[in-house]
DNA sequence: TATAATTGGTGTTGGATTGACACGAACAGG
DNA sequence: CCTGTTCGTGTCAATCCAACACCAATTATA
């Protein structure tokens, strides 16, 4: 059989897209305006162009959903049973991305019929096969919290060793050690302080940024693999 | 613009079959016979049937390469930039495979003009982006070697702990220090002895294997990710 | 049948890491 | 100036990890 011959299933990108928000830990969701699951929930996603990567696609969808530019991406898993959508063989590539704090105007697009964030500890009912997708997201995140600096993306640009001890807290689902939190973080490396105080109820808190060089690292994971 | 308007790309699923073999490890490269790349070695690979899962699709793949049957596989990652196969856009979904020691006869398929395993460390030039998925595939596996049990894949279902830490040696590239392998090893609890032993020049040693409720855990974490 | 050669198997010690744990410091508001 | 709130800090014990050398059991050979 040749090249050409060989029939072709449709193939799509979704974006688990993360925020932090109010001390919770978010995503972006999609009411579908049209079936199959129409009304239901859905994470943002949508058809890789002909001459588009897979990478592009993704923060083209990215961009159509939230305005947001420069954040986090990694590819997640491929999805591709068949009967995973009832329009016909749909393989989904799944990508995982963080959205920095205070940046998650969600923009309501085209198609959808209204976008919201979400809990990822109290979700609607979800279209497709999409509570898996979330589910395994949120492992991952997990997971590379505790072995890379990834967690510094779902801050802004600074912060204090509270609010970074909060928003791993939030993540993992668990409390930590206030003073082996601290240890840990510091010994690392990755993080200086950037001179300014944060003042609000009590005492005023230092701020720190994560060191550049820390930075470029954590970046140069994203892309290839 | 409606789902059946959306210009599809071809799916294909390609394998990166590793194994163990005479102190080394190797995976399986198929020679092409037709063109793009003809007379290049590649890793095998094929369209997926449009009713077919992707993990049947490699296990498909699988068979007609190897015919090995029970094996570990994983999906590894999908490359889909276009571009990377000329003779129109594709995506391919990528997984490894572990082929235990001793299984390791390649079928030629009716496509491949040869099939053979060639040392990781030492590859032939490589069609399409497959040297990029072997460099990928093989930091996978020395990954997953350090917090996982999937090291045992490699090995037939009795072994000595020497073997077994030549496995280790060979995939991670450096040796270890014996007393601290065993320890590690025996401490983790994955293992028990079988009560033979080998005989072969030397002291015969203890053979083991893996206990049932370890290798349950591994396999479980095959599927779904 | 003694001896050499080969591989298997075993413990200790010092240094680093981890987790548990409590209190004074700095500021705001009354 | 007193109270409430959040920030920031150090020690100790247990655990984990890396480095390190010798005797044991067998086979091959003199």
């Amino acid at each position: 059989m040749e090249y050409a011959d060989y029939p072709r299933p449709s193939v799509t990108v979704d974006i688990v897209i993360f925020a932090l928000c109010d001390e919770d830990l978010r995503v972006l969701l999609i009411k579908r305006g049209h079936p199959p699951f129409e009304g239901m929930w859905a994470i943002p996603g949508g058809f890789v162009g002909i001459d588009e990567s897979l990478e592009e696609a993704a923060l083209r969808e990215l961009r159509e959903e939230t305005s947001v530019e420069d954040v986090y991406l990694e590819q997640l898993y491929t999805f591709g049973d068949p009967g995973r959508d009832p329009r016909g063989r749909t393989i989904t590539v799944t990508y995982f991305a963080i959205a920095p704090a205070g940046t998650l105007r969600p923009r309501a697009g085209d198609d959808a019929a209204e976008a919201r964030w979400w809990s990822i500890y109290d979700l609607p009912p979800l279209a497709f096969d999409h509570a898996n997708i979330l589910a395994y997201a949120l492992q991952r995140l997990r997971y590379k919290l505790e072995y890379t600096a990834v967690g510094f993306e779902l801050l802004p640009e600074t912060f204090t060793l509270s609010e970074l001890q909060a928003a791993y807290e939030v993540v993992l689902g668990e409390k930590l050690d206030k003073r082996n939190f601290r240890r840990k973080i510091l010994s690392a490396g990755v993080i200086e302080e950037t001179g300014g105080y944060r003042s609000g109820e009590g005492r005023p808190a230092k701020l720190y940024r994560f060191r550049d060089d820390a930075v470029a690292e954590v970046k140069a994971r994203r892309l290839f693999p």
